[in-house]
DNA sequence: TTGTATGCGTTATCAC
DNA sequence: GTGATAACGCATACAA
């Protein structure tokens, strides 16, 4: 008696169906096309019976193709790319294709070494959200002309496809709604720029703002680390001591709003009063924080679908130029940005 | 000119090492032994020169094994369930595992989808964190033998391993704080209880210790479903009703834990005054929200690695009755119990 | 120590 | 319409 009882295959249900292996195959890929009723039916049951799958390693090896999209996210400890993959897992499900996930746990060592293990599945195209370090000649020859979306960040001399909120518009939104509300200092806190390129795109967005908005307003920007949350703390004191009003702190993304409301909370100030702080990404916890945190909310789920569909129309053959798409937030505004003169 | 240039094959390498195919996978799966080296050398650089890369789905198919492990998981969006697949992916990696994860995004008709999928791409074993609704006897059939260990939540007529928090132990360390604190009323909000093991085993320990402490202090419990919050208000304003102090909620999880702040929000009432707080699940915002959330942190990452390290355990053979893994929780007191009289 | 041959579960190309 | 048969990329029993 073995211990697996293993599963059966395509030559099983032929054998039971007393048909050829080929025809069973015929009954699952063309069912509808060169087949007659009444082996059909003998198929179908000795399937059924059998309780058969094919398998789709054998499939895969045989076609080339294997159905699979592999997906590497940067850390999937953070709710953005946990939403983004919700988006783009229902779309390709929807299509018939299984995703593989890879998460970088925020090691860019290990930005390659995904990269290798999906194209050894086989996988018929990525959808990429990484580190964007390394160099684009390395990354072509692993990705094997295969189809690429990028999310959110874009890679360096890679010309895909590329699905990002439309880091202008948010910046702009969060500027809008802060001048509506009478603020007129500012500082914007991004993690640390690296290659990342939505962290650039912000900055800039952010400094092109100021730049047309002075004299009436001014700011700067910083980058806050994990690693120095002292530092984040003397900025936001900086920020404090430079203004005649409470200034406005513009968080980058949801990580760095939490890392603010933190050392908002360690030096004892109120959001809202002592300090404004809207923040890129809309988090779970956000409305319950202080008076409840500002902020623009990215469409993820539309992100995560539009590249998962934009993936599957390349695997078809679509043979555009490279497309842009960019998706604008949702402003929502809360306590933390109500002045208080 | 193709499209894509094929991976190359172990044929290619064996061709420009100018040894025979045998030679070739020999090397790459005991390299140690059989081997000259002068041989091993020529291979070695032809590897190198082609850039080869097994293929693990020809790989799988020939051997049987797949070095994948499937994991399941009830919702992704839960960050207690990203959390222990951080903690099992790290550890299958170590082993040399890939992990393939299927989400069941809390639908329960994909449970059964989801295992033959997995099981269809020949994963070596699964990891389980499901909505346990499967029937025993399905469940082991798509399973085939193939070793399971669950987590968080157990299955009906399923003996294998088992990883979960101490849920005793942690719903103890809840009432010892509480009582320490002052508190004598007690509100115990859980989401819907349905099979889901976890969830019932901490209101049987809720019923046991407030069945201990009766007469001095007293309780209930309530389920609390996304779609009643008005349900969540009366309860918490039931509780505060019938009570001398304020009274303290306990929420079975995290995302409990969120709709209890919602309804406490929307009350107009503050955190450790009108009425205390005390959770399953640390998460990054409770000690953020109001005066903090106290909460009772799971060890996740230990949880995740040590689910991985049994399964893998099993794979490799061993054959001991099934285990259960409880490990305690860790108490985080913060504002919200901090009973002001 | 190395090469030859076979088969893993499929699909595709031929015949019939 | 249907059935042999080869091939996908690899590992292994066996022969040399």
């Amino acid at each position: 008696m073995s211990p697996h009882p293993p599963r059966s295959t395509i030559a099983d249900v032929a054998r039971r169906a007393g048909v050829s292996k080929a025809t069973v195959s015929r009954f699952l890929n063309h069912r509808d096309t060169l087949l007659s009723p009444e082996i059909a039916q003998r198929v179908e049951a000795a399937i059924e019976a059998l309780a058969y799958t094919p398998s789709p390693m054998a499939r895969a090896l045989k076609r080339g193709r294997s159905r699979l999209i592999g997906l590497v996210v940067a850390d999937i400890t953070n709710p953005y790319s946990v939403a983004v993959l919700s988006g783009a897992e229902q779309a390709c499900r929807q299509a018939g294709y299984l995703m593989m996930l890879f998460n970088l746990a925020n090691e860019r060592e290990r930005e390659s070494v995904g990269l290798q293990m999906l194209s050894s599945y086989q996988v018929e195209g990525f959808i990429l959200n990484t580190l964007g370090l390394e160099q684009g000649a390395v990354l072509k020859s692993v990705l094997q002309d295969r189809p690429v979306v990028l999310v959110d960040r874009l890679y360096q001399g890679l010309e895909v496809d590329f699905v990002s909120l439309d880091n202008v518009q948010a910046i702009d939104a969060c500027f809008d709604h802060l001048m509506a509300a009478g603020y007129r200092d500012f500082l914007f806190v991004t993690e640390p720029l690296g290659a990342v390129s939505s962290r650039i795109e912000r900055v800039r967005a952010c400094e092109a703002r100021l730049a047309a908005l002075a004299p009436a307003a001014e700011g700067r920007w910083v980058e806050a680390g994990a690693d120095d949350p002292d530092g984040l703390a003397r900025a936001l004191q900086d920020a404090r001591a430079g203004a005649r009003r409470p200034p406005a702190v513009i968080a980058a993304n949801g990580v760095v709003t939490m890392r603010i409301v933190a050392a908002v909370t360690a030096l004892g100030w109120r959001l809202g009063e002592e300090i404004g702080l809207i923040g890129i990404d809309d988090t779970s916890w956000a409305p319950y924080v202080g008076p409840g945190i500002s902020a623009v909310a990215q469409p993820t789920d539309a992100l995560g679908s539009l590249a998962a569909r934009c993936l599957i129309e390349r695997i078809g053959g679509l043979a555009v130029p490279a497309r842009t798409i960019r998706l604008p937030g949702t402003l929502m505004a809360r306590g933390s940005t109500r002045l208080t003169p």
